[in-house]
DNA sequence: TTGACTACCTACAGCTCTGTCAGTAGTCGA
DNA sequence: TCGACTACTGACAGAGCTGTAGGTAGTCAA
């Protein structure tokens, strides 16, 4: 209940009430749908006034801009992360389970979808300009490693470019429609159903890039835990 | 400029005037971005009064929920359509190009997105039930058929509904996303780039399907024209 | 301590959007 | 031709939201 600490009125600095303003923003879109992007309200969350979200923002439409802005980068750093995890042989399955489990927890898929819809991102310039493309490098230099070390040819550019493209759609699709597509599929509830999915197009991807080597058409997975 | 025809004012039957009315929200909707769905202003482009959409849908509330249930209805007429196309023995490449152009014209995967991300959809049952079950089933007997007549093995039942499941993901992804994904890869505005993609894609599941019999890497398309 | 700066506040104005109400006008069957 | 039915309308009310204006209170430097 918003403990009142010392003194009557906490001070932010500019940057970090612009940081918590956008958090909220971004707390209520992931929850509520499109239209649950009020000032008031994310004020009430903070427990501020809503005019404070203007003086940062100007105004609401400032805000708008700023959250989807910030959706492209926060989605970027999730997925660097899910790729550079620890281990760095890890299965592909692995790394997609992450990048999946962390997009669709942190609401940025929803966010960037949301961005995408109410046309936002196209603002030309914003935003980081190529991060896919970093993110097909990161990749490109994964799967190079990979294949040198099991002597198979290095795979071609573009072919990275399109896993990664495809994963990004994918992830898109499944954080935003996953239970639906669970339902329409006759899975209704049933996340197990969306995890070996998940695991599914894992093992197309690989396939994709080690042409499968034995004859045994599933490739083993190299669990990832649960 | 809305002809005024004989009477003063037109009368339509209840159903006509709800399918005009659903038409038009969605028109809205596909265009403007997730607030575009204003009474009035569907209203306006129907050159009816406002009123006359709440006598309709008794509230806001009820086109939405309307317009939601409509949206996987179309969208599943899209893809059964594409999937149904006249060659029967079309590549697959061909059929996923068509599906994604559908799709993406019709606004029915924007629609979809919206409708999900506001969380219209998980009304439980509304809605054709397993509709995705039933588009796994027209592409299984497409897929049993090619692959006994190649004298390949049936590929397993839960394998199709994945595949389905991935291109309808990633059909909404690239719907959605599709331009800023180019952009983020450091294609913006080349078409022919997604086009590619969508190419890939294809061959992608193919392989999977017919793991690749000669040694060369890509899959011959029998191209769809353009 | 004091002054400048500015994050933050309360109060209010104006607009737009949904929804209600009571009446109007097509249409169809008797 | 008349009456019932109902699609449709204009006018209005109420609510909620964004944005403004002017004042308040932390904070930092001199």
């Amino acid at each position: 209940m918003k403990t009142p600490r010392g003194p009557l009125r906490r001070r932010r600095t500019a940057e970090e009430a612009r940081h918590e303003i956008l958090a909220a923003a971004q707390r209520r879109l992931a929850e509520g749908g499109p239209e649950a992007i009020r000032l008031q309200d994310i004020a009430r969350d903070l427990g501020i006034a809503h005019p404070t979200i203007l003086h940062h923002f100007e105004n609401r439409e400032g805000l708008v801009r700023a959250l989807a802005r910030s959706a492209i980068g926060a989605l970027n750093d999730d997925i660097l992360r899910a790729l550079s995890t620890p281990q760095p042989g890890a299965s592909a399955a692995a790394v997609l389970d992450r990048i999946f489990e962390t997009l669709g927890e942190s609401g940025h898929a929803r966010l960037l979808a949301w961005s995408s819809l109410a046309e936002r991102a196209p603002r030309g310039d914003t935003g980081e300009p190529q991060s896919l493309q970093i993110l097909a490098e990161a990749l490109q230099r994964r799967l190079g490693a990979d294949a040198k070390a099991a002597g198979r040819p290095v795979p071609q550019r573009e072919d990275t470019v399109f896993a990664v493209r495809l994963v990004a759609t994918a992830m898109l699709g499944d954080a935003l429609m996953g239970e639906v597509l669970n339902r329409l599929s006759g899975h209704a509830g049933d996340a197990a159903h969306q995890r070996r999915f998940r695991r599914w197009l894992a093992e197309v991807l690989e396939n994709t890039f080690n042409p499968a080597p034995p004859p045994k058409r599933r490739v083993s997975l190299r669990s990832s835990g649960k």
